[in-house]
DNA sequence: TATGAATGAGTTTTCATTCAT
DNA sequence: GATGAATGAAAACTCATTCAT
């Protein structure tokens, strides 16, 4: 429960300020705990950002409920779900990625679990896109594992411009993409 | 010249540590300078930082040179020239433009900025898509616009990931996506 | 204990150096301390620094102690003890009430502070002036208030004079002041 | 000309920040003259302070115009014309004066020019103390110097308390010592 | 088990002074 | 004579970590 309220303040806070700015002390006021708390549950500083990460990234991608997808549609309902309709990022969520995805250039305990779940998640896509396009319901002109390295490349660069820009358009850019697959 | 030199040694650093971890001291050895040259030459460390990330964004897309590109297939030649070949990609280039884009969401000031420099890339993207889709090589399914925030997210979201993970085939997913443009 | 060693070693660095030459290293080394254990004690340098000179100012009128003067002989005595005799004049207790009081010119919540210390005196001052008044001991052409103005104000002038000059004869200056009041 | 201009702007920087906190920057830039002038016309900081308190302090007790003081009644009016309307003290000039005297504790030097100057107008005061004795308008029970050390110091510590407390009551105090003296 | 006092390395920033122009 | 670029020492403050209780 301590550790939980830990991991959880320490994503909000590398969310807010960005990971190189999140400070111990921060992280257990702002879970409501004393700061010895920290040095007690985790060994460290970065044991604590990194698990905190690592906790918020596997729930963004439920590998569970993604296998779950059968069609490209409802890939892009899902999609459009969490990225389409601006609301519903979850600001700390994917900011989170985006730090996470940063500081695995300088931690490579880090990126080795990061990198561990993009290949999860684009082999999931591709065994998708296979299924797809045997059904003829997408473009068979590529590669399923180039099409997943683009969906998912595609998937987070929107999200890291509709965090720097709200004029974005996400949506059309979705629907656009979705347009080109089924052609 | 002295400023240029701070400014180089912090764009370097950005790529390095990340732009919270960058330290005035750093920045100063790196550029064999006395460590006052940085309060001397820039009104704080933030301001050094912005300017120095901002330059090598501007560097990194001379709005100039893409002006001049006719074709999809030029700016394909382009995006593979720097992502396609993975030792083509500068990483103090693309870890800037990330990182850059991370700090946006706390300084207003370089969020303008960095959003404007977006901007004006989406639009020449957009305009040469335009252009293509009216000569019929590329897909008219969907408005220029979409698919230029589709292009730039995607470029974005590759080099995250190529950054990430040294395995992922960026060339394939550059060719798909050609692919699915000009089909 | 580690507090109370900060505020003493702040107290006579006050004095030695003037307020706004003390450090905080400086401080940490007189008191025989780590460094850190300044900013771990108090939120910075002016919240020690104000808090040391008002606990040496509040030692310094002791009110109780004041209250229990029932004639000007009395508080002439009690003068005379701290300022009349030059070996009797605490240099840190004096040197801190000056700069205290300069300082309050900088900092309003300093200032307050003082202000209702240097008021609680004038009010001692003016009741005792008051009763010695009825009692015909002291000279009744003066409002209380004026008196117990000037007394103070004579107090602390002689104060800063006498740190000032080794050769003002201080005593003397008590004695014409306390045959003044008496006539 | 410029070096006047830089011994005023120090002069009301002493006033505003105190002494330990006026930088050679700040001053230029108040003389709105370039920083490198404070280094060409003054060895030091410490000298161009000096000087610059120095020549107020003087400026504050013209000697000659004092010499030709007669009466008591005289130097009350001046005292009062001085000190006993608030809007006559002169924020700069008292203020100065006595950041100088605190300062002198540390500057040898200083100590000695603003001692001297202290010295002199003891000296002026005792005289006319004296005088008037003679003449009986002031009480004979105390002698000349000690009551012109008095004088000056209730003087000095008015102005302390005035520039603390806006509420003290200085022109009942003057007129009080004005009875006490005349009586 | 849990706390928070204590530490000291390291950060940004300020600034008097020097010196080449 | 006059300027302001440059320097480096020193300032206040932050913070991860250690450790006694």
């Amino acid at each position: 429960m301590t550790r939980q309220r830990l991991l959880t303040a320490a994503a909000e806070l590398i969310a807010e300020l960005g990971w190189g700015r999140v400070t111990t002390r921060a992280v257990a006021a702002r879970a409501g705990l004393p700061h010895g708390a920290v040095s007690y549950h985790f060994r460290g500083k970065q044991e604590l950002l990194a698990e905190a990460a690592l906790r918020t990234v596997e729930q963004a991608f439920p590998i569970a409920e993604l296998e779950a997808l059968e069609t490209m549609a409802d890939l892009m309902a899902v999609a459009s779900a969490g990225l389409g309709d601006r609301e519903a990022i979850d600001p700390v969520l994917s900011a989170v990625m985006l730090e996470a995805m940063r500081e695995s250039a300088r931690d490579p305990a880090l990126r080795e679990r990061i990198a561990a779940l993009e290949r999860e998640y684009r082999r999931l896509l591709a065994d998708l896109v296979r299924a797809e396009q045997q059904h003829g319901a997408v473009s068979a002109d590529a590669p399923p594992s180039a099409l997943a390295t683009l969906l998912a490349a595609a998937a987070d660069g929107l999200l890291l411009h509709a965090l720097l820009d709200p004029d974005v358009d996400i949506t059309e850019a979705l629907t656009a993409l979705q347009t080109l697959l089924t052609r």
